[in-house]
DNA sequence: TTGTAAGCGTTATCAT
DNA sequence: ATGATAACGCTTACAA
């Protein structure tokens, strides 16, 4: 890799040049500007993006700290965030942390010693002290926080209600849900709302975390012990799945029987048989707002600490029956 | 963030007598180390990592070039490589192609100005200049690549027998099979090892991409224009659930009158109803190898390229039906 | 055993 | 309009 004093010295001209040129900034001839610029083609030359940062104190890239990849919520908010990083010139660190103190503290350190720009958390520890003192631009990401720290969050207590009265509408009855982690309060909300809602009509719940073989459990244990219930709630989309899965063993007809309405909206919901009913996050749309949010803090410079609240949207596929209905 | 410099003073030494205890080499006393230390202690002090690869040249960095980490495939390549990254200090740069030149393109050079130590390429191109004129340490992953670039792949020959073996062992006479994208190597010797193997008892064939969309079309038309068959082999998982979709709205019964295998064992085949049957890669191991190796071509300076082939398995769940056999 | 200083590749200040 | 040069924070000869 050539470096800006080969190109100044095949230019015939300083170094300062050559980095005035690069960056369009004080004063250059026309001619000066024309050598360069052709020194640097031939050089093939790119500048050194560690030693500019040692200078600038800003290294083009930003923090993506989120508990797991593979759990299938998080790819889409990875691409959006990544997307609209890229269109900006920065470039993504990933970070899995299990949700694990530990493992979120050493990437923390990791991270600034590498100067990133910014941090996008979508994990539970954000209201640990650690990010208070960090000085780094942050947004939380579907995940609330207590201290003054940037958030961008969907209407989950919303998203609970619409289930609620979705399944109303559509005939059901008797009502069961499946909630998601308690800790989560972004999960929380959306059973709040649906309880809310669903009220008396309320035959069973239970809680399972994200993963399918647990929530299969969750699935099993709520057909054991409140079955016959004709409506269901599923706190995520991976939960539901495992509703719609037990329900073929179990020979109960989706919607006839039961019908299910899951969260998320992740792309699983279509490959499901039947195709999922579920609440739809922006997912996308959230990690892009995420993402442009801390490019303003890092930026602009911005201070005013902002929440940003997301709708939600019934995505109706063919685990619920609407059917005609006034308003 | 404190600074050697403030380090050294609080100590009363010198630098680069605080740079020795840091990084344990060279000659240091006893009383010097302690009293450093504490410093390093007190001041919470962090060697700074831009500074440090202006130096060393070598960044602590590994890029990751995936075509969509959205694609279901990926997430668990990308854990896996960010796991062991992680273990042996490295971070990695996620990057989303779209199987795009321009953007890989340009993902390079960013990538290399910022002085990545290593490359991992789960993209078509590899086969592409670019990448031999970059002195960079790389694998190719889940791809085949001509010139001298090590790769890791699975044996999707094998895998594509053991579909059709599996298939004929269970009773099935007529196959069906849906290719994937017919530029992609890699899932074509998949293809190539069915086809050799079910001979003549292939009765209808076509492609898709590995869209859900796109496959359930390609499943209409198979059904459309071959049916009846009674074993299918989809040249992915996706492609697998469209068939499965398909099957349920065609009232076809999966597996009585249609054994259905999928290939990659990612956990949307746990989540179908009923669940997948698979030819599984072992995902995680292909990107823990790939990561290894090209740790060792970084550390090593390894020099001798190597091709890693990794077995494929089945996993029998429930969209076919074992019968007893020989053997 | 320890310190001084050069150098890594930039940017920006200050002369000229 | 351009060129020297200090500085960013670190590592490593080389000297002491």
């Amino acid at each position: 890799m050539a470096t800006i004093k080969q190109v100044a010295k095949r230019a015939n001209v300083s170094v300062a040049t050559v980095s005035r040129v690069m960056n369009n900034n004080g004063y250059v001839s026309a001619e000066a500007r024309e050598v360069v610029e052709r020194a640097i083609a031939e050089l093939d030359y790119a500048p050194n993006r560690v030693a500019r940062s040692l200078f600038t104190k800003t290294s083009g890239l930003i923090g993506l700290i989120m508990p797991d990849i593979t759990n299938p919520f998080f790819p889409q908010l990875a691409r959006a965030i990544e997307d609209v990083a890229n269109q900006h010139g920065y470039q993504v660190v990933l970070c899995n942390t299990d949700e694990q103190l530990a493992k979120e503290q050493s990437y923390l350190v990791a991270l600034q010693t590498m100067h990133v720009d910014g941090l996008i958390i979508t994990t539970n520890h954000s209201d640990n002290p650690n990010y208070e003192k960090l000085e780094v631009p942050m947004v939380a990401l579907d995940r609330i926080v207590k201290s003054g720290i940037d958030a961008v969050i969907s209407d989950g207590y919303e998203g609970g209600r619409l289930a609620a009265e979705t399944l109303l509408d559509c005939g059901a009855t008797r009502l069961a849900h499946i909630g998601g982690p308690e800790q989560l309060q972004t999960v929380k909300r959306r059973t709040d709302g649906f309880l809310d809602v669903a009220g008396d009509h309320l035959v069973g719940m239970t809680h399972s975390s994200f993963t399918f073989k647990e929530a299969l459990t969750a699935a099993q244990a709520l057909f054991d012990e409140h079955w016959p219930f004709d409506g269901l709630f599923a706190a995520n989309d991976v939960i539901a799945a495992a509703v719609l899965q037990e329900a073929v063993r179990r020979n109960v007809r989706v919607p006839q029987d039961l019908q299910v309405i899951g969260y998320d909206g992740i792309e699983l919901g279509e490959m499901t048989s039947p195709p999922l009913t579920t609440i739809s996050q922006p997912i996308y749309e959230m990690g892009r707002r995420a993402t442009e949010r801390l490019l303003d803090l890092i930026e602009k410079k911005e201070t005013v600490t902002k929440e940003i609240l997301l709708p939600v949207t019934l995505t109706e596929r063919q685990t619920t029956i609407r059917k005609g209905h006034d308003t």
